[in-house]
RNA sequence: GGGCCCAUAGAUCAGCCCGGAAGAUCGCCGCCUUCGCAAGGCGGAGGGCGCGGGUUCAAAUCCCGCUGGGUCCA
C-alpha cells in the first residue's frame, strides 16, 4: 500500500515530534512521539493500565467520561445530535447499529440528504453479535458500547475539516483534557474498510487498549477504480467522511484500572448476579481479584477465534504459572468458566435494556431473533450458574440505570415480553425433554444428526441436550464445529435484485401533493416509451408506499384513453393506458376515479389512525412492519410480542372511531428533515425511511406522526367508520389487523348481516337466536351421529345374535359366520358387537352385499390360534379378493357377486385349521 | 425471506417409519370403602385423529395443497 503511506505523513506529527516506526512483532507502522520497539497494541504490548490507570487526573464514571467528550467537541463547534435508536429501522441492510457511522448511512454519506448537523458529535449506543463467545471470556469485549464520535462531511464546494483537524482534536482530548501522557500514545496506521467504502485510519492506542479509531473514508467500491484494497477496487469518493469512534466504556475502564472491562462498567449489576448466584468460589476473594486481574491481563493477548476452548485455558494457566499463581487446571477451569458467565450475564442483559426499550419485539425474524438468542442464552448462563432471579429483574436494573436514555415507558411492555420469552423458553425445553427421552427409548445414544435435528427444529441447544440427556445417563460428545455444520445447512441463496428502469424526463409535477382532493388537470405529453406516457404533470398518484395508484382516464385528441397503471420511476411518473394513439407534444385532461381515490384516502388514513390507536393501547414497541391497502380493505402489520387480544381490539377500535369523532385535522406537508427529526423523533419512520433532504409528514393533529407519501383525508371525519375485520399473526412477534374504512365498513357490515340472515333462515329460527339454534342443531347432530351407530349395533344385533347362537363349536371355538347389508363401516361394528359380546374363543367371518360389491372380514380373539390373514390371502388368490389384514383381523372386497360362496369358503379352511392343532 | 418439526379425548402425549377394530396417563362423573376427607378398588362418559384433495379393498398412518403452532438460519 505504497500510495497509502503519504496519507499519515501530517503536519501535526512533525510539530509535535512523533516519527514512524514498524512494529518489531507485527509489522504494522505506527507513530510516536517516543522510540518504541512495538506498537502498543495487544498482542504486541501487554496491557499495562490494570492496577494503574493511564487516564490521569481522576477515575471517571461513564456518565463524567461521555459528558467530557461530547462538551469537549461542543466547545470546539460540533453540534451534539440525540442519540439514534440501536435498532437501524432506517436501513435494509443491516439490523442494529454497529458504529455511530451507521446513523448517517446511507442517505447521508451518499449525498442525498443533509446531515443533522455538521460537524456533529454523538454518543451512540451500538450493539454487536459476532464475538458473542469472546464476551466475558477476554476482559474487554462487550456485546454493547457506546461508540462516541465526532463527524464531519465533506463536501466538493464545503470542507469543513480533514486529517489534521482530526488527530488534532484526539490528541488534545487525550493529553490535556484526560491528562494522557504523549509518550504512551501511539497511532497505529490501518487501511479501514467497510460497507462498500474504505480510506486510511489510524488506532488510538494507549497502555496496550485501542481507545480510539480515527477513519477518513474517502474511497468508494468502483469496478473501474484504480485503488485496489484487499483485492476490491475503489476510486474516490465526491464526499469525504470523518469517521471516529472512540470506546466509552474503555476509557471508563483505562481510567479506573480494574482487571476487566466488566468489573468497570457493571459493577452494580454484577453485584445482583453474584448476591443470587451460586458460585464454586467467592468473587470477592483477594487472591481471587488478584488472579482475574492477571488473567485478564493474559486473556487480553488472546485471540479466542480460530482455538480450542481447552488450549487456550492451558495455554493461560501456562502463563499464569509464571507469574507465580499456583493453578490447578480444573479449578481454574471452573472459576473462568463461571465467571465468563457472570460477566456475559451483566453484558447480555444490558444489551437487551437497550434492544428491548427501542423496540425490539422477540421474534423469529430480524432484530427480535436476535433479541430471543441473546435472551436464550443468557437464560442458559443463568440456569448454569443457578441464579433464582428473573431475567427481567436484571434488564430492569440496567433501564434503571441508564433511565436518561432509554425509552422507560417501556418498563412493562419490556418485563411482560421477557416474562413470556422466559415462559416460552421454559416450555420449549419441557418438550424438548420428552423429545430427547423418546428418542433414548429408541436408540442408546445420540448421534450428531441428533442434535442437529433438536437444535433446529426443536430449539435446543446442544449444552441442554447434554445436560438433559446426562439425567438419563447418556453422555452426549458436542462437535466442536457444531455452529458450522448448522451454518452450512443453512447457506443462503442469492436473491437477485431487480435494477428499477430508469426514464430521462423531466421530473413529473405531482399536483395530488399541492391539492390532495384535485381530480382533474391538463398536462402535456413530454415523453412516450415503454408503453408509458410521461406528462409534465399529474394529478394520478402513482404505486407507492402501499398505496395503489390510482385509475382514471386521459382526454387526448377527442379520444378517452383508460388509465389502467401508474407507476413512479424515480422522479418520473408513467401512466398505462389501453389504447395506443398518444403522442409527445399533446395536450391531455387528466381526470381521476375519484370513488376509488378517495376509497384509498380514507383507508390510508385509517390506517395511520389505528397505528396511532396500537401504540396507544398495545405500548410504544408497536412499530409498523408493512401495509397494503385496496379500495375494499387496509391491512396494517405491527410489531407485538403477544396475540392481540378481542378486548384489545375493541379498545383499539374505539379508539380510532373516537379519533374519527372528533373530526381531528390531518396536515400533509413537506419539512425539512433535520427539524422533522427533531421534532417528531424515529418515530417518523413507520413506513421505512424516505430518500431526499425535504420529507413529506402526515399529522393527524395530536394523534399520529409519520413520514409518508400517500394521499390522505384531510380531517378524521371523512375517513368514517374504522372497523377491524380479523387479526392475524403472520410471523412470530408480527401481528396483521385487517380493517375497513367509509364505505367499505359499511360493505363489511352489510355482507355480515346478511349471512346473519342467510344462517337464520336455513337454521329457521328468527335472527336474535341465531346462535341458540346452531347450538341445538350441532348437538342433536352429534346425538344423532351416536344414535345411528348404536341403532346400527341394535339393528345388527338380531342378526348378529343369530349368528351367533348358530355358530358351529369345533374344539372349544366357536366358528360365527352370517351376512349383513352394508359395507366396510357395518362390518367392522357387526365385529365390534361380536367381540363385546363374546370376547374369547371365537372367530368370526361375516360377509356384506353394497353396491354391487361383496365384503368381508374376518376376524378373532386373542386366543384363538388362527391368522386371518392367511386365510384371507387364501380366498382372494381363488377368487380375486382384493385385501388382507394381521393375523387376528382381514377385511377384503370382491367385485363379484361371489360372497357367500368365499364366506363359506372361508369357514371351511378356519374349521380345518382348528382341526389340525 | 428461506429451511426443518409438530397438530389424535378437557390436559399431556403414544400410535405414523412398516396402512388393517382409536389407545395410555391425569382430570371428570357414578358406585364401593369412610363419621367426613385424602388414598384405594370397580365402573362410566368423553374423538370432526387441524382442514381439503389424492392413492388404496382399507388412511390417524402414504402423497399433494392449505391453516394454525414451534424452531433454526440470514
Amino acid at each position: 500500500m505504497a500510495e497509502f503511506e503519504r496519507e499519515y505523513e501530517l503536519e501535526f506529527f512533525g510539530e509535535r515530534g512523533f516519527r514512524r516506526y514498524v512494529c518489531k512483532k507485527c509489522g504494522s507502522a505506527f507513530w510516536s512521539a517516543a522510540e518504541r520497539a512495538t506498537c502498543g497494541d495487544t498482542p504486541c504490548n501487554e496491557y499495562s493500565f490494570i492496577g494503574n490507570p493511564i487516564i490521569g487526573k481522576k477515575k471517571r464514571s461513564i456518565e463524567d467520561m461521555r459528558e467530557t467528550f461530547l462538551n469537549f467537541f461542543e466547545k470546539r463547534g460540533h453540534e451534539r445530535i440525540n442519540r439514534y435508536p440501536v435498532i437501524a429501522r432506517w436501513r435494509t441492510d443491516v439490523l442494529l447499529v454497529n458504529a455511530s457511522i451507521y446513523d448517517f448511512q446511507p442517505h447521508v454519506t451518499s449525498g442525498i440528504a443533509e446531515p443533522p448537523a455538521n460537524p456533529l458529535v454523538i454518543s451512540q449506543p451500538c450493539i454487536r453479535m459476532n464475538d458473542l463467545d469472546s464476551v466475558g471470556l477476554t476482559g474487554k469485549h462487550i456485546s454493547c458500547f457506546e461508540m462516541m464520535a465526532h463527524h464531519a462531511f465533506n463536501y466538493p464546494e464545503a470542507e469543513v475539516y480533514w486529517k489534521e483537524e482530526t488527530v488534532r482534536y484526539c490528541h488534545e482530548l487525550l493529553t490535556r483534557d484526560l491528562g494522557i501522557a504523549e509518550e504512551d500514545i501511539t497511532y497505529k496506521e490501518h487501511t479501514w474498510v467497510g460497507g462498500g467504502n474504505a480510506g486510511p485510519s489510524l488506532e488510538v492506542i494507549v497502555g496496550g487498549l485501542e481507545l480510539a479509531t480515527l477513519v477518513f473514508m474517502n474511497l468508494v467500491k468502483d469496478d473501474n477504480g484504480n485503488v485496489v484494497i484487499e483485492g476490491e477496487r475503489y476510486s474516490p469518493m465526491d464526499i469525504r467522511v470523518v469517521d471516529t469512534g472512540y470506546g466509552l466504556e474503555r476509557f471508563v475502564w483505562a481510567s479506573l484500572g480494574t482487571p476487566t472491562i466488566y468489573d468497570a462498567i457493571f459493577d452494580y449489576i454484577i453485584s445482583e448476579i453474584i448476591e443470587n448466584a451460586r458460585l464454586p468460589f467467592n468473587f470477592y476473594d483477594e487472591k481471587i481479584r488478584g488472579l482475574i486481574s492477571d488473567y485478564a491481563k493474559v486473556a487480553g493477548l488472546m485471540d479466542v477465534r480460530g482455538h480450542s476452548f481447552h488450549d487456550l485455558i492451558d495455554d493461560i494457566a501456562r502463563r499464569l504459572e509464571k507469574m507465580g499463581h499456583k493453578v490447578d487446571k480444573y479449578e481454574f477451569l471452573s472459576i473462568i468458566t463461571s465467571l465468563q458467565k457472570v460477566y456475559a450475564i451483566a453484558d447480555h442483559t444490558k444489551s437487551l435494556a437497550l434492544l428491548l426499550s427501542d423496540g425490539a419485539v422477540p421474534s423469529n425474524i430480524k432484530a427480535g431473533y436476535l433479541a430471543r438468542l441473546i435472551i436464550r442464552r443468557t437464560l442458559r448462563m443463568m440456569e448454569d450458574l443457578k441464579i433464582d432471579i428473573k431475567i427481567a429483574d436484571l434488564v430492569l436494573h440496567h433501564m434503571d440505570r441508564f433511565s436518561y436514555m432509554l425509552d422507560m415507558e417501556m418498563r412493562n411492555v419490556v418485563k411482560d415480553m421477557l416474562e413470556i420469552e422466559e415462559d416460552r423458553y421454559a416450555r420449549v425445553v419441557e418438550k424438548g425433554k420428552g423429545v430427547i427421552s423418546s428418542l433414548l427409548g429408541r436408540k442408546k445414544s445420540l448421534s450428531t444428526e441428533d442434535l442437529i435435528v433438536l437444535y433446529d427444529s426443536h430449539g435446543l441447544h446442544p449444552s441442554v441436550v447434554k445436560k438433559i440427556a446426562e439425567g438419563f445417563g447418556v453422555s452426549v460428545d458436542i462437535p466442536r464445529d457444531f455452529h458450522a455444520i448448522i451454518a452450512e445447512r443453512h447457506k443462503p441463496k442469492v436473491k437477485e435484485v431487480r435494477a428499477t428502469k430508469k426514464y430521462d424526463y423531466p421530473p413529473t409535477k405531482l399536483l395530488y401533493y399541492d391539492d390532495q382532493k384535485l381530480t382533474k388537470c391538463r398536462a402535456k405529453v413530454v415523453g412516450v416509451q415503454d408503453g408509458w406516457i410521461f406528462l409534465d404533470q399529474t394529478v394520478f398518484y402513482p404505486e407507492g408506499g402501499g398505496q395503489p395508484c390510482d385509475h382514471g382516464y386521459l382526454m387526448a385528441n377527442n379520444k378517452k384513453f383508460k388509465v389502467l397503471d401508474v407507476q413512479k420511476f424515480g422522479d418520473v411518473v408513467g401512466h398505462k393506458v389501453d389504447s395506443n394513439g398518444i403522442r409527445v407534444g399533446d395536450e391531455v385532461e387528466c381526470q381521476i376515479d375519484w370513488e376509488r381515490r378517495a376509497a384509498h384516502m380514507r383507508h390510508h388514513s385509517a390506517t395511520h389512525v389505528i397505528m396511532g390507536a396500537c401504540r396507544r393501547v398495545l405500548g410504544n414497541h408497536v412499530w409498523q412492519a408493512g401495509s397494503q391497502l385496496s379500495d375494499r380493505e387496509a391491512r396494517l402489520d405491527i410489531s407485538h410480542y403477544k396475540p392481540i387480544s378481542s378486548d384489545e381490539i375493541k379498545k383499539i377500535e374505539y379508539i380510532a372511531n373516537n379519533a374519527v369523532l372528533s373530526c381531528l385535522p390531518i396536515n400533509a406537508e413537506f419539512v425539512d428533515r433535520k427539524i422533522a427529526e427533531q421534532k417528531y423523533g424515529f418515530r417518523l419512520y413507520q413506513g421505512g425511511v424516505p430518500e431526499g433532504k425535504k420529507i413529506r409528514v402526515v399529522e393527524v393533529q395530536g394523534f399520529d406522526v409519520e413520514a409518508c407519501g400517500g394521499t390522505h383525508c384531510t380531517n378524521t371525519g371523512e375517513i368514517g367508520m374504522i372497523k377491524i375485520v380479523r387479526c392475524e399473526r403472520i410471523q412470530d412477534g408480527v401481528e396483521r389487523l385487517i380493517f375497513t374504512a367509509g364505505i367499505a365498513s359499511l360493505n363489511y357490515v352489510q355482507e355480515i348481516n346478511d349471512t346473519l340472515e342467510e344462517i337464520a333462515s336455513i337454521v329457521r329460527v328468527p335472527r336474535k337466536d341465531v346462535i341458540k339454534g346452531v347450538e341445538k342443531i350441532v348437538n342433536e347432530w352429534k346425538k344423532l351421529k351416536k344414535f345411528a351407530e348404536k341403532g346400527q349395533i341394535k339393528d345388527f344385533g338380531n342378526t348378529v345374535n343369530e349368528m351367533i347362537s348358530k355358530a358351529k363349536s369345533v374344539n372349544d371355538t366357536r366358528i360365527i359366520s352370517g351376512f349383513i347389508e352394508g359395507g366396510i363401516k357395518e362390518l367392522t361394528n357387526a365385529a365390534k358387537i361380536i367381540r363385546e359380546s363374546v370376547k374369547k374363543g371365537y372367530v368370526v367371518v361375516i360377509g356384506a352385499i353394497a353396491d354391487a360389491r361383496g365384503y368381508i372380514l374376518l376376524a378373532r380373539s386373542k386366543d384363538v390360534d388362527v391368522n386371518c390373514n392367511a386365510v384371507m390371502a387364501e380366498v382372494a388368490k381363488k377368487y380375486g379378493v382384493k385385501g388382507g389384514g394381521k393375523a387376528d383381523f382381514a377385511q377384503g372386497m370382491v367385485e363379484t357377486d361371489r360372497i357367500k360362496e368365499i364366506v363359506w369358503e372361508c369357514v371351511n379352511i378356519i374349521e380345518k385349521a382348528i382341526k389340525m392343532r
